[in-house]
DNA sequence: CTCGGTTTGTTCTCGCGTTCACAAACTCCT
DNA sequence: AGGAGTTTGTGAACGCGAGAACAAACCGAG
């Protein structure tokens, strides 16, 4: 959670509870594990049930949920697809995001080929990539465009999310060229670190940063065996 | 240097400090910054320099390396490659760690692909998938195998960590082969809840997770406007 | 050798997140 | 209606991590 959401105080109207960063970043968890009950015909569930489907402790899942309000029945339960409703209005994915992938390698086309991504709430209305070689392809339906595209694909669709995977030299002038255009949240999966202006989210994902941490724990395991 | 202590010379030789987990999580990225600092000529740099090409504190930086020991000179800063390679050292990626990926969809042959693996200490012994229509594909330099050869392969290869690239629905089955082989880390792209025993590590990257919580960040920003 | 300037390593404090434990609230059965 | 059995929502305790601040240690000049 090396995220910095808290320094900006982001002043809100009202009833803007501001739930905490470690919740936010569970609530897709469950958001996932309420669908996933709810396709199996359970209509209730108990904080217990949803707990172990999104494997966590059922105390914490609680506390969660309370920063959202009191969708619960004491003695009963929580109502599946209730739930799920209210969660997902809190994250904001009733509404559909329109999302621009920049860079469009094995990783962007695995991105732009993901179905998860519609199913929730997010459209991928243009890719877009710097080698004119590759701006005859099209890939999951969608044409790959030329870069210098973005300004106006940006304003056309309204697009807030941009996702980079591009290489590492590449990413930094794609989030400037982003920020510029007006997206103020931006997925990395480019393995470097960006330098965006404070009101900008950037959320990175970066592979092989997960591989080390588990072969830290791999070697500890074998040192101690 | 501090306490004289009569009674805690016990512990192994090296690296036997248990390091926090926030701190092993942020020690590839170090690493990284560093081989960029390196790459670039710097021979020496200070916790202040360091920090800006990590994104983080400098506070934080000094603290995190004092876990590893002292490293530094005072006056003076860190040796780059000196640095560079105590933390690789104490991550586990001075040695190659031999990975299997299963799932060889899209992000699967973009896993296989990336350049990142190999370069960071970490090997792509194999490429299994179940679909027998892709056995006669090739990925990467890598034969696309049959599931089934995962307990040979394990054993051949002495594998440790294996990575997950299948649909949501098949990754419980996945992870319990790999578990019954003696895999003892897992890298699961797949967008479930896996259940593991307890000294099996397990790190989840979920693409649509990241973009839910970009959007709830998205939404409150829209709303305080 | 000493002194000023620089940078590390560490201590201390504070805030956040996790977990426990329990009262409040609901259902169902008699 | 009342009591037994459940389950939620939350107050409180606790541990961990972040950041500020500072003493210790090093370099170089004079």
């Amino acid at each position: 959670m090396e995220t910095r959401h808290a320094v900006t105080a982001r002043t809100s109207p009202e009833s803007a509870r501001d739930i905490p960063e470690a919740t936010v970043a569970r609530l897709p968890i469950y958001l996932r594990a309420l669908t996933t009950l709810s396709e199996q015909g359970t209509s209730t569930c108990s904080s217990e049930e949803l707990a172990a489907a999104a494997g966590v402790n059922s105390a914490k899942l609680r506390k969660d949920l309370s920063y959202l309000g009191s969708y619960g029945t004491r003695g009963v339960g929580y109502d599946t697809d209730y739930l799920r409703y209210q969660i997902a209005r809190e994250i904001g994915v009733t509404q559909d995001w329109p999302v621009v992938i920049v860079g469009i390698g094995n990783l962007g086309q695995a991105l732009a080929n993901y179905s998860g991504f519609r199913s929730r709430g997010f459209r991928v209305v243009a890719l877009l990539d710097a080698d004119p070689a590759r701006h005859e392809e099209v890939v999951a339906g969608i044409d790959v465009r030329p870069f210098d595209h973005l300004e106006q694909i940006v304003r056309d669709h309204a697009v807030a999310i941009g996702v980079i995977a591009t290489p590492a030299l590449a990413a930094q002038d794609v989030a400037d060229r982003m920020v510029a255009c007006g997206i103020t949240s931006i997925l990395n999966f480019a393995p470097t670190v960006l330098n965006v202006p404070d009101q900008v989210d950037v959320r990175k994902v970066d592979l092989s940063i997960e591989l080390q941490i588990l072969a830290y724990h791999e070697q500890r395991k074998a040192a101690s065996a």
